[in-house]
DNA sequence: GTTGAAAATAAACATGG
DNA sequence: CCATGTTTATTTTCAAC
């Protein structure tokens, strides 16, 4: 196995496909050839290469939370009692495993993980908490922001040459 | 224009189809059709329909941030001095509108925004901080709290029925 | 839900840098 | 030799019924 950095560095037709495919990745080669002037064959071929070395991690469908019952989103910041590399493991598997748990990091600074919680009522957030949170000797505190405005949401991410 | 749940609900179909996409939005229809029992042009009908209703809001590749050079994932918490509305208008869209800035949410609570960034160096975060907060009266402070391990990330919505 | 045409994807091949 | 473009085959999408 190589290092983490596996595969050969971008050019910058990759960095214009991946930015077509990050707006809109059902494009049809053919018109993302066009605009970056290469065939559709060619587009093909660095798509499956950016797949295959993980520069693009998965193709996805984003639903509007509102359309399908789960209104509230929250910011939580969750403080830990031990930062012990089993107990932190834990807790991350944790929180990653709960299907309302839409996005966590682990940080530093003031707090140690911030999750992104997705949840159809105000109770399901509560019950989550008692869940997660409560439920985790681990757990010292937690500071729950409740979302009001959704600015802007996506993962895309900005692709100047390097 | 109709109320802002436009369209009929879903049934379980769309929900299970919603939760293929979600994984993969290239899996073809034919194979969504055979794990959902439903002919594939049923499929396709149903996709369609919640595309133009907006309950699919986007199809999007996700690129891994740290093979396109933006290995520094940071969460921001920014507090303002007015929350008068023009003033909230203005950093909304400052926010919103900076590349480097993957994700916005207004929240109530001990904070007034949280932003999810995304940059190549801890510079290029000190340059953020001085074009967004310091170049913003209305910021009145910011906490940084740096992503040492990006454990969930997707914008994946659980769907249970309602 | 089934069928068939149009379109897209994916493979095979040949070529220039 | 690697990456491209062209051609061909396969698969998928999408509209008509």
């Amino acid at each position: 196995m190589r290092d983490s950095s596996e595969g050969g560095r971008l050019d910058s037709f990759d960095l214009a496909i991946l930015d077509i495919l990050q707006k809109d990745n059902g494009t049809p080669q053919r018109v993302i050839g066009e605009k970056v002037n290469l065939s559709s064959a060619a587009v093909h071929r660095r798509i499956r290469r950016m797949q295959e070395e993980g520069v693009i991690v998965g193709n996805y469908a984003v639903v509007d939370p509102l359309r399908v019952g789960l209104p509230f989103t929250v910011v939580v910041e969750v403080h830990v009692e031990s930062e012990r590399l089993d107990l932190l493991d834990a807790a991350k598997r944790s929180f990653a495993g709960d299907p309302q748990v839409q996005q966590c990091y682990y940080v530093t600074g003031e707090a140690d993980f911030v999750l992104i919680v997705t949840v159809p009522s105000m109770s399901a957030y509560e019950a989550l908490t008692r869940r997660l949170f409560f439920g985790n000797n681990n757990v010292k505190k937690f500071r729950t922001l409740v979302v009001m405005d959704r600015i802007k949401t996506g993962l895309a991410v900005t692709l100047d040459d390097a």
